[in-house]
DNA sequence: TCGCTATATATAGCGTTGCTACGTATTGGG
DNA sequence: CCCAATACGTAGCAACGCTATATATAGCGA
C-alpha cells in the first residue's frame, strides 16, 4: 500500500474504529490492523496526532486512566463524530465510485 | 467532494485518461470531468504541474503543437506509464478494498 | 469596437497531512 | 539482564493538490 494513498481519508477510518466502543489510542491502532488483515497498519506517529486532531475538532472525547501501571488516554465517539462519520462514509462512496469509474479499474491488465 | 480526498490518486487517473489515445491538459481534464459526471472537476493549477511531474518521471510523452492559434502539448502514454497505470489499478483495488472494509461501508456494486 | 467567455498553458505560494525518527515509561518473557 | 510489546508523545519533513495569478488567442454578442 503505498504511503501517500491513505491522505484524507485517515480521519474517517479512526471514527469508525471508535463507533463501536471506546478505544484507547494503541488499540484504535491495532483494530485497524487487524480489520484490514495488516493492510492498513499505521506508525504511532500518525495516530496519536490524529486523535488530538479529531479531539480539538470536538469529534472524539478522551480521558486518561491508568491500567496495569500503563497511562491510556480513552476515546470515545461524540456526536459530531457520530455525525462526521456519516459524512466521511457518504463521501468515501461518492469518491470511489468516481475514481472506480475514472481509473476503468480491473484488477487484471486487459486481456484482449 | 472534499479536496484533499484526491491526494496520492490523481497520477492514475490522468494515466487512464490517456490510455486510450494522446489528449492535450486541457482535454485530460475534460475528459475526466466528463467520464464521472463532473465529479472530478480538477482545477488547471493541478493538472498542469502533475502533467509536468508524469512527464519527469518518463510516465507521459509530450509534444507540442499549434492548433487554431492556440499551442498545445499534446501527452501519449509511455510504456512505462502504462506499467504505472497497472499499478495504480492494483493499488486502487487494494486500497479501495481496505477501506471500504475498515469504514464499515457496503462494498460499492460493481465488479461483484 | 469592446468586453466576455472558452480554450490553453504556466508558476508561485500555501495549507494540510501522514510519515520518519526520536524520546519517555512500564510490563513481562527469554 | 536485555529486549520486545505496550502506550503515549512531539519535531521536522516531504509530498501533494489547491488558490491565485499571469499570458495569449478565438469567437461571440452588444
Amino acid at each position: 500500500m503505498r504511503a501517500e494513498a491513505l491522505k484524507g481519508h485517515l480521519d474517517g477510518l479512526l471514527l469508525a474504529a471508535l463507533e463501536e466502543g471506546p478505544l484507547h489510542g494503541y488499540a484504535v491502532k491495532e483494530a485497524l490492523c487487524a480489520a484490514t488483515g495488516g493492510r492498513i497498519d499505521l506508525p504511532t506517529g500518525t495516530v496519536y496526532p490524529a486523535l488530538h486532531r479529531l479531539e480539538r475538532a470536538g469529534l472524539i472525547a478522551g480521558s486518561w486512566s491508568v491500567v496495569a501501571g500503563r497511562r491510556r488516554r480513552t476515546y470515545r465517539l461524540t456526536e459530531a463524530g457520530g455525525r462526521a462519520l456519516s459524512g466521511e462514509r457518504a463521501g468515501w462512496q461518492e469518491f470511489a465510485a468516481a475514481v472506480t469509474t475514472a481509473l476503468g479499474a480491473r484488477p487484471w491488465p486487459t486481456t484482449s
